[in-house]
DNA sequence: GTCAACTTTGACACGGCTGTCAAGGACAGG
DNA sequence: CCTGTCCTTGACAGCCGTGTCAAAGTTGAC
């Protein structure tokens, strides 16, 4: 039972990324992703150091995932579809899959009280999020009813009010109704 | 040191109030409420019975507070005057003050992981907003871009999503920044 | 085969939180 | 004054979480 290392740190992670998620980072304890990975909780301490840096390594895998992703919906030559694909990512990122929630937004609403550390880690990805934001609207010019930094923050803004009713309610079609909503306003049909 | 109740039941409940704000539910404990009210733990669990008893009494009050000042902002005659001001009042609920933070939005992302109830009583308080947001959607007509229910809704997400980049920046002059954003949307200012 | 390096595992000490309780003090009504 | 009722206080048992460590086992290299 020892040797070479047993289990597979990705898996690990994923299974942390889950736990996150679903409870946020004060609510999971060790022995919380020691179950959901299978792994012995001193294993863990022994990997990875302390609770703070199993978190680093997930939210890192989480964060170039997700910005990925959605760099790939903006990139649609429509704006207004990109912004869609965009928020249709967010809304199936915090719905669909086993596990409910988005992480960042859980990790955002416990705030600095929580851990400063994770606290900067979110800002750094909606910071991210923003900047691809900006080109996308940059990039639709006159089509978007906002200048491109007012946008970029409004949609940001918006995303995380998504996140959060997707908490309370639990509902990813009242999700898309307020999507369909906010893209309307945002590139207005002209009436040409 | 006995005899009659020695505390005043509105001191904790807003003691209480500050730090679920500050902290959430999950992550505030009996003897947070103990210490930051002058209350001994034992006299909480007297008077109170648990934690979820003091959370529901200080969100009752909180929610009555919140929708009476959001109903007095949008009676405004002018829809869009109104809602500027309803939006006032919600970044200066979470900024002002020594605690900063919203409670609901910061109780919302906390799910039904946490507490089913706390849920419930969060979501009775954003039902209700949307219903006061329709009302006052309604009456402002055509001048308003979306219909009622969906202009309802949307500026619902919107103010979670304030709440959550305040947590993130806590910077209110951004947040304003976005309101005035939204504002222009939502109430286009015709050129007529 | 031997050895060094590494991993796993269970155990430990420590501290925090919960919910309960008994002892004791204070107040009001009779 | 007396008595019943209520409040406060400190203490307790039980559970959970953290971080560390020594013992023991496995692997790969020489």
């Amino acid at each position: 039972m020892a040797g070479r290392r047993q289990f597979d740190e990705e898996a690990v992670l994923g299974a942390a990324e889950g736990l996150f998620r679903a409870q946020g980072y004060g609510a999971t304890s060790m022995l919380d992703l020691a179950r959901a990975s299978g792994v012995q909780r001193g294993s863990l301490y022994h990997a990875f150091g302390d609770k703070e840096q199993v978190f680093l390594r997930t939210f890192a895998r989480y964060r170039e995932r997700f910005l990925a992703a959605a760099a790939e919906a903006l990139a649609d030559p429509d704006p207004r579809r990109g912004l869609a694909a965009f928020l249709e990512i967010a809304i199936a990122n915090m719905t669909a899959g086993p596990v409910r929630g988005c992480l960042s937004t859980r990790l955002a609403s416990e705030g600095t009280q929580g851990n400063a550390r994770v606290c900067d880690e979110v800002r750094v990805l909606l910071d991210g999020l923003e900047r691809l934001l900006e080109e996308a609207a940059t990039r639709a010019g006159a089509a978007c009813a906002l200048p491109p930094g007012e946008a970029a923050r409004l949609v940001v803004t918006f995303t995380r009010g998504l996140a959060v009713m997707e908490r309370v309610h639990g509902d990813a079609e009242r999700l898309r109704e307020s999507v369909a909503s906010f893209v309307a306003l945002l590139f207005p049909r002209r009436p040409s």
